[in-house]
DNA sequence: TGTACATCAGTGAACGCGCGTTCACTGATGTAC
DNA sequence: TGTACATCAGTGAACGCGCGTTCACTGATGTAC
């Protein structure tokens, strides 16, 4: 009854969200549910509050289907299968739901701050492929060519990064996986937020090149 | 007289982006210049004009720093120098002004659409970075190492970015010039839109590292 | 040198719009006796 | 079984706000004769 009132909000604050770009209106809202629009404040307290449910929802949909991609592959020891999988389910999500994505990552509301629980949630992505090198690498199925020594300055903080992402890897290694990490967000952006325009069409198989190359600059495949 | 009122009122409004957020409001730069909001409309037909002309300068802003930090490197043939310098004035720009690269580089305005006449600015940077790779080659003083072919379907396009960007390179090394523009661009803005909380906070360092290992990664240095 | 005129930057009021949030309310539902 | 009451989802009007854009206007400046 209550929740599944509170689910139908969010779903048509997501379809909005869509539509009519990142300007999310209570009002739109509450027009497109045949309810006025006072009524929202029965199941939030306020615009931000929904905005941060979305937002939760959002890092949790990823989350789950980066984690879930990686599950998928039967064969646990195709390593670089199984970065591919996590890599293009992580693009999936994003194609399917642009401006989910660009609530993510795409440039901070205007005066919205992300409460602190959003932090965890935010790490699924970057995890299930952090897990993925660091299985390998604890199977010794990891060439770590690329391993250029880590200034002084952030072993600390790159420590503390791979404590949570990849226990039991080097440093150099988070420090590959986190380019990596960027390289592809990074590439979903710019293909989400227009900036390939008249560049490359096939940004599904650009994408995938680019998987393979950050796979293989990772050391896996 | 006149272009220097135009040229106030985009400082105003750029300052104003930086201030509130995405939300360019019109009234609000007349406001803080003391005119009546209608007066603006006798430098710029709308709003989405003003924001046009904002992100043409941003563009060119850009990549006139770009360019300008590679011209400013003496030794020519210091390529890897040369790399850092470009891929560090970026950066240095974009934190210096995080609003006007989000209205570059972050997710789309709604409801504004980008002339054409922005496509050819907003390659400058990229052409920066490009044609060190491409004077690098010509010179025989880049290491190809991770020379993958190039699937099928994308060699026409990647000969068509090439021949704008790095002419005289191969598809692979254009590829690699790609992905290592995404990388430090992807690692902007994970760094300017706060994806980077509670994780890396020398941001500076780290983003150092990535500009040197992104340049290995093309062949330089 | 002096008048008549055109230009045009800037004014001020108004248009119609949408927004988030509040508040006292209605009226159906379900519970308690 | 029937009445009295509490709950609470949803209403509707109102608050005060800001927005982009239009339009007829004022009034200073500069030019032409």
């Amino acid at each position: 009854m209550r929740a599944e009132l509170v689910q139908e909000i969010k779903e048509v604050a997501r379809r909005q969200l869509a539509e009519a770009g990142a300007n999310l209106s209570l009002r739109a809202v509450a027009r497109e549910l045949g309810m006025v629009s006072s009524a929202i404040y029965r199941y939030f307290a306020s615009r931000d509050e929904l905005l941060t449910a979305l937002i939760l929802d959002a890092y949790n949909s990823l989350g789950e289907a980066a984690e879930g991609a990686d599950v998928a592959v039967r064969k646990r020891s195709d390593y670089f299968g199984r970065w591919l999988a996590v890599a293009h389910a992580i693009r999936d999500w994003a194609v399917a739901r642009p401006h989910e994505y660009a609530l993510i990552y795409g440039s901070p509301v205007p005066g919205y701050a992300a409460p602190p629980d959003t932090v965890e949630p935010a790490m699924r992505p970057v995890v299930a492929l952090g897990t993925i090198i660091n299985e390998a690498d604890v199977a010794d199925k990891r060439s770590a060519e690329h391993g250029a020594p880590v200034p002084r300055g952030l072993v600390a903080e790159l420590r503390r990064i791979r404590d949570v992402v990849a226990p039991g890897v080097s440093e150099a290694a988070i420090v590959q996986g986190l380019i990596a990490c960027t390289e592809l967000f990074g590439a979903i952006s710019f293909e989400l937020f227009g900036r390939y325009q008249n560049g490359i069409t096939d940004l599904a198989a650009w994408y995938d090149h680019q998987a393979r190359l950050m796979g293989r600059y990772v050391g896996l495949g």
